[in-house]
DNA sequence: TCTTGTGAAGGGGTTCACAGCC
DNA sequence: GGCTGTGAACCCCTTCACAAGA
């Protein structure tokens, strides 16, 4: 996680906080929503209304990017979604290879959003050999065994596992072993990778368990409905 | 956001942070598996490995709970699932909506997690007539039409978006209009939702954007590499 | 006058380190 | 002796409020 000491004081001190990264996708998602009804400019709070956050935190954020906006007006679209795109390092190509073509990963392949943004899906691995050459996407399925070729070929830094949670930790080990160092992994497993490759996990169920928590607590606000008899104990007890 | 003042002070003074409740689904799934694997105990440092934190801030969270160990022991798993089963809302049923049965739609209908943690999928929906009565995960798709009746005749509330980013918004007012309160967002959208509505969102692209930024990080360490001219601005400027 | 950019204050979450208890 | 439970320190992020500047 913490992404070893930076260098280069280039244009600005390098360091963008973590939490402001996690919104830059957030910007520039709105800011290509303004580009095409060709708005020319637009104000933290509009922009910050459109993004879903305060107006505030916004500004904190283009903040650390650098001064890109102009006082009294506002900022200028297009330069923004240049600057975002290229501190997001999606000016560049990205090769991603998807792991595991159940459901999941033909909606990923199909996913319109990710072909936008730089990321170019080189292939679909799964490990059923029925599979191989069935298109998805308008690609073929290829065989798991040739994962280490198709990761060399392509130069793909960045892998997505959507295989079962069994499976999630091996195909990691060769992912990582055949040079990958990013994962998306929507495998619902902790998965262990040695330093330098970073992992970012999507747990469906985890955020409806996160939901329920809260749909719980409403139910019990006004009505004192839920019944917690407070002595409520299973019959195991600890020793 | 805000989560209205509370009340009850039972147990213990309510009101768990929101970083822990978001960590409580990784330690129910750690458990889980060792209680499957009928493990009796469980120290704090095992499970933090098992769901991958840290050994201090799991008994932190532990201890907003209540006091669920024994020194010199360590928790009783069944008890500890129990105890977080109950404070996410597990123990009762979740009858859940999916709207939007494409690719994503019906990997999320198949999903294993959901039935086994107190979700029934009580209804898929779709706007496409053509998708009626197609079975997916053995359930009929039903047309968006019936949305409000299943609503109510099943009393659901927590709602699963994933149709095309057009169609949230409309999608989640009339979620919203027959009674749910809780949204799971997988269109890549801002939604408005009232007051007393929670609404999480789950982004495929802005988590490969994220992977995007580290990666290209990594690449400029070493070799100095990534063409970063400093002074490389595009041809629009801000006024 | 209008909006950005930012110090400063405030709040939450994480980590430390050890007292408390088995 | 071992492991939990937790005050306290620390750090990061958010929010406020206003000076700076077009």
């Amino acid at each position: 996680m913490a992404t070893g000491r930076s260098h280069r004081p280039a244009t600005r001190s390098r360091g963008i906080p973590e939490a402001t990264v996690a919104r830059l996708p957030l910007y520039l998602r709105a800011l290509t929503a303004l580009s095409e009804r060709s708005v020319p400019t637009v104000s933290s709070e509009e922009l910050a209304a459109a993004a879903g956050v305060n107006s505030a935190k916004l500004r904190k954020d283009f903040s650390y990017l650098g001064s890109y906006g102009t006082r009294g007006v506002g900022y200028d679209v297009e330069y923004l979604v240049y600057q975002i795109s290229r501190e997001l390092g999606l000016t560049q190509d990205w090769p991603v290879v998807i792991v595991g073509i159940g459901n999941l990963g033909a909606a990923l392949a199909n996913y319109g959003g990710f072909a936008s943004r730089g990321f170019r899906v080189a292939a679909l691995l799964d490990a059923d050999a029925g599979l191989a050459g069935r298109l998805v996407a308008g690609l073929p399925v290829r065989h798991i065994d040739e994962l280490e070729s198709i990761v060399a070929d392509n130069q793909v830094s960045i892998g997505v596992i959507a295989t079962p949670a069994g499976a999630a930790q091996e195909v990691t080990d060769r992912l990582v072993g055949a040079g990958v160092t990013s994962i998306l992994n929507f495998a619902p497993t902790v998965l262990t990778v040695p330093d330098g490759v970073d992992v970012r996990k999507v747990d469906l169920s985890i955020e409806l368990q996160i939901l329920a928590f809260h749909e719980q607590r409403k139910a019990g606000e006004g009505e004192n409905g839920r019944q917690e008899p407070d002595g409520d104990v299973p019959a195991v007890m600890p020793a």
